[in-house]
DNA sequence: CACCAGGCAAGTA
DNA sequence: TACTTGCATGGT
């Protein structure tokens, strides 16, 4: 597939043989996942459990639930998580997508060409590319690629994508250099998150880091 | 204490 | 179009 492929696919070998599989997202269902998608938006991963969990014992983390408790409640539960006003406001607008304009079908959410589906969720307020992809990928289980902040730092330190480049650029290079593989993106990014966390941190610091034998392309942040 | 986290949209010029 | 700002809790 090229020279491309061939780069990328020695990061993902890199990164596999180190960490092994990572079987991405942790969640009980579907509905927990795309949930969990808005949750996390710029916000750890612990802080969204803890707002998932508050959801499951007061018995909001359902289609139903979710798309009638009143606003201000739905806010308080999720606290922990960050801009709590906000993403209350967020999850309901997309359970108001799926409640009015899917019949209350979730499933439909994947029912349909990727590319219609995915414009479908960025027209919903507070729904961006990526956590669309996420919910695509991870939920719905298509082929589409998720660009995270450590993908792109990641990317950007081994000088494979510009500084400026776009989330759709990023996500393009991905999907026109690898086979069309739901499994392949759903390690990939899960791998680029473990990564990310433990060692491409914004003050650069990568000691130990799987990708340092790379150097080829390292630009001197390193 | 300062800084950061798996974004996104609205406002400004 | 390109840049800035608001949103907010919890861990290091």
């Amino acid at each position: 597939m090229g020279r491309k492929n061939k780069i990328l696919m020695e990061i993902f070998e890199s990164l596999a043989q180190t960490f092994g599989q990572q079987h991405w997202w942790p969640a009980e269902t579907t509905f927990e996942v795309a949930v969990g998608a808005i949750l996390t938006q710029n916000t750890t991963w612990n802080n969204t459990i803890l707002a998932i969990n508050n959801l499951k014992t007061s018995g909001l983390l359902s289609l139903e639930a979710l798309a009638q408790v009143d606003q201000s409640i739905l806010a308080e539960k999720i606290k922990p998580a960050g801009y709590y006003n906000l993403k209350a406001r967020r999850l309901q607008n997309f359970l108001g997508f799926i409640m009015n304009d899917l019949g209350g079908r979730f499933d439909a959410l994947f029912q349909g060409p990727l590319a219609g589906l995915r414009e479908n969720l960025l027209r919903i307020r507070g729904i961006g590319p990526e956590t669309a992809d996420k919910i695509l990928l991870y939920a719905g289980g298509l082929p589409t690629f998720v660009v995270d902040a450590y993908t792109r730092r990641i990317l950007v330190r081994h000088g494979l994508v510009s500084e400026d480049d776009g989330y759709d650029e990023i996500r393009d290079m991905f999907m026109n250099h690898l086979p069309d593989d739901a499994e392949l993106f759903n390690e990939f990014h899960g791998l680029f998150v473990r990564t990310g966390n433990l060692y491409c941190r914004p003050k650069p610091r990568c000691q130990g880091c799987p990708l340092e034998h790379m150097t080829n392309s390292y630009s001197g942040e390193y």
